[in-house]
DNA sequence: ACTCCACTATACAGATCGGTATACCTTGGG
DNA sequence: CCCAAGGTATACCGATCTGTATAGTGGAGT
């Protein structure tokens, strides 16, 4: 694991990977809910959201919101899905640079890039996931795979960025760099300091320049 | 900042910080319910514990809780100040050896020591802080200054023993330690790897052998 | 003895929670 | 022409939410 996602296209990996929950058609109405919903649950947290709220603010009758999604689970297992499918599709479209194949020590940077990006105009509060699965208990919770499936897949993509620097020092590379992302979506979060992502992002760079050693 | 740290045990930092909340005078009621309710939060989350519940576990009643708390949101606050207390103790018996001063290189890998050894017993979900940063969206709420001082005051830790380490970089090492550690409650929280904490302890072992650089 | 104080027990208020039911309107494709 | 599908509007359900009110108990201090 890890090296057989080497050769591989961000946007290759994107696909068939959702094989779990999110089967809903997205009717015009539902389409609204899940941008409310996904707004009011990352702004205020999942709990203190309730259906009304989210029908409110939708212009959407509670009856659609059932109609179209069931239960308010399910909600929030699109929600976390469909984030997880546009930051995926955010980062194919700066890791995947047509006519030009980036080695993989600048891809690695691109991924900080890309998430100092996306954190600036979509994740002023942290990791949604992170978020997530403070509220979250269960671990039957059928948000439960979402939220460790892109956890597994960001620790895959670093740890196939790590091979091809440094083949027998893959693993422990690919840790280090997902530590290091982890902490700096946490402390930009949390405003712990400035511009984490961005520091991250250097010292990742002296990682990936040495070998990750 | 961070240099008048320097030589101060961590014991030392700890008084005389906490000028915020957390007046509350503990009866025995009150301190079975502020246990039961930091087991209830930290564990299910904060909005979804209810007073009732809090109550029910800690076999008090209701009167009680308010008679001593107040409401639900200083409950809260008493949880995350009570919480933060008990990690700096813990982290103190750790870093202030008696009879023998450890080196600032110790001291940092003595703290990842800490937080492996606290999470294994009392973190499983990961940071109490950040999980609680995501149930609270108002930025007035009385929680809000625990949880930024409590992620300061490890910055201020880190930062300082940086400067004992590496003077002219110790902003610069304070960060990169404090992504790492950051990184590793969250990983060790979501279950993304094995001993994110111990990974994290060895990369900062790297770096502070080095001095940073 | 008297009085605080911490506490129990119970009931209730008003709001909001997730979720359902009924009735009606509109639109596009067989 | 019809009718299914997506939608609105509104009312309702039982449960739970935070918070309050009333009444009473037992013990420690003065």
């Amino acid at each position: 694991m890890g090296a057989s996602v080497e050769a591989m296209g961000v946007s290759d990996m994107v696909m068939g990977e959702n094989e779990g929950p999110r089967r809903i058609a997205l009717t015009p109405a539902a389409r609204r809910a899940l941008e409310a919903a996904g707004r009011l649950f990352y702004e205020r947290g999942i709990h203190a959201v309730g259906v009304d709220l989210i029908a409110a603010e939708a212009g959407v009758t509670k009856k659609t919101l059932y109609d179209r999604f069931g239960s308010k689970e399910q909600i929030v297992v699109e929600y976390l899905a469909d984030r997880d499918e546009r930051w995926r599709a955010f980062l194919a479209e700066r890791l995947d640079v047509p006519d030009r194949e980036l080695p993989a020590r600048e891809r690695v940077l691109a991924v900080f890039d890309a998430s100092r990006a996306w954190a600036l105009e979509h994740s002023s509060k942290g990791c949604s996931m992170v978020n997530a699965h403070a509220e979250i208990s269960d671990p039957a919770h059928p948000a439960y795979p979402v939220i460790a499936g892109q956890k597994q897949w960001m620790l895959g993509l670093f740890t196939g960025l790590g091979a091809e620097i440094a083949p027998d020092r893959a693993e422990h590379l690919g840790r280090t760099l997902m530590l290091l992302h982890e902490g700096a979506l946490v402390a930009h979060g949390l405003g712990i300091f400035d511009d984490p992502i961005g520091h991250a992002r250097e010292e990742a760079r002296a990682l990936v320049s040495t070998g990750g050693v």
